[in-house]
DNA sequence: CGCGAGCTTGAACATTATCAAGGCAAGTGG
DNA sequence: CCACTTGCCTTGATAATGTTCAAGCTCGCG
């Protein structure tokens, strides 16, 4: 591994287990050492991270870039199921269970990984009982999100959902402006579409009808400007 | 607390936390001392026995029994989420994270469960170890058929999805019969409806026409007899 | 600046929801 | 034991909604 020239990449790999919640109750030495037996990796957009059904054996974390991860549904298409993003990890089933990826992850942009080992996992899960709480924790999340995903997804109308998705962007890609919420996307249109489970040609409609009805604005492909988040939230929430 | 006339309701006392895998790692001693810390309870069909966003506060263990757990969406239809039986716990994520019941669970016939407090449980999760890995495996199975759940709601076909559906019964209430798997349906029309997130008139024409084709036969309302599994794989599985 | 991927839009088509009417079955009371 | 009643299920017709196929456009990249 190549030394580096500035601090950037140094205080990255410092920062691997610091980014992760579920390690918040270590100390400051834990940290450090814990954070010294990551391995790094890094991808390019589109590439492929772990594959759906492949032995994966690690617990890897987002440093940089986002990431989605997917199922192919048995008529092809597939079903987008979380987009990963700095901080967000994967992998621990494959660790704690033994089976294979549930899901297939691929880089949406450049991404840096720090991923790691059973072994080492393990043993800072039998030395910090604590953390085995935390882990439990933070997959009670997960689910509770994934429970919120089944029901919106059984919601019959579309407006309600696609308003959902941006709401839930507009929280963790928006960044406020004095003329609205900017959403810097981090899904294609036809991500999106994969995501919600419908045509990419549909989004597209929805989002016009949006912008035509003053709700949002498209800033070119990867953005929306959003104006009256009001409105999308009662779209979302009230309106069937 | 009526004292037994026969060993039936001490049997089922004793079971509790031997029908829990999460607890299979406990001697003998520790299962009949933590089971004895278990509070009893009954419901009749239809009663709710936990109410979506209400303190919960208990590990409960469905003793005998069945119950489904459902979100309210926000255009008024319930969207089921799990159906639990013998042997299936929940409220595990009130105890640990202390939030509130993110679903309400109705019973959908006489049920018996077992209930333990938030100390108990605490105490066994630190003086064991094993259990609290044990307890993050179980979790991330239960991710996993969420997972699916969702892949599966963002399959296009209705057909296919409601061979899954009939499938995942087959597996969990089916019985083999020399004419093929009956199916002891622990849903109505309606249920199965808003498992899947479609109309209840849908769910009843696929299985006419199912029944039709000859890879189906319904059995009074609440029991079906699967003919031609295989055919029924095919289409989940295979065609969109 | 030009090319290509990804996006938008239109029109026809397929599917499902909705509304409405009738049927079957289980449980109730005479 | 039978008629009645109630709840659930089925079936039909119609309308709404999304998909698909096809064409043209735009953005963003080299």
């Amino acid at each position: 591994m190549a030394s580096c020239t500035c601090c950037s990449q140094d205080c990255l790999d410092k920062l691997c287990a610091h980014k992760i919640p579920v390690f918040s109750s270590l100390d400051s030495e834990q940290m450090n050492h814990f954070s010294s037996l990551a391995r790094h990796y890094q991808y390019r957009k589109g590439e492929t991270m772990v594959l759906e059904g492949a032995d994966l054996n690690a617990l890897v974390v987002l440093n940089e870039g986002s990431a989605k991860a997917y199922k192919l549904t048995p008529d092809g298409r597939e079903q987008i199921l979380y987009v990963f993003s700095q901080g967000d990890f994967f992998g621990e089933r494959n660790l704690l269970g033994g089976r294979t990826s549930a899901y297939t992850v691929e880089a949406l942009e450049p991404v840096r990984t720090c991923t790691f080992g059973r072994e080492e996992f393990y043993d800072l899960l039998r030395s910090n009982p604590d953390i085995a709480i935390k882990v439990i924790e933070e997959l009670e999340k997960r689910m509770e999100r994934m429970e919120n995903a089944v029901q919106s997804m059984g919601v019959r109308s579309l407006d309600s959902r696609i308003g959902g998705l941006l709401l839930d962007f507009a929280e963790k890609y928006g960044d406020e402006t004095p003329e609205g919420v900017l959403i810097r996307l981090p899904l294609s249109r036809e991500g999106m579409a994969n995501f919600l489970g419908i045509a990419r040609e549909t989004v597209s409609r929805k989002l016009s009808q949006l912008e035509t009805d003053g709700v949002l604005r498209t800033v070119g492909n990867k953005a929306i400007l959003l104006l009256k988040g009001e409105e999308l939230r009662t779209m979302a929430g009230k309106i069937g």
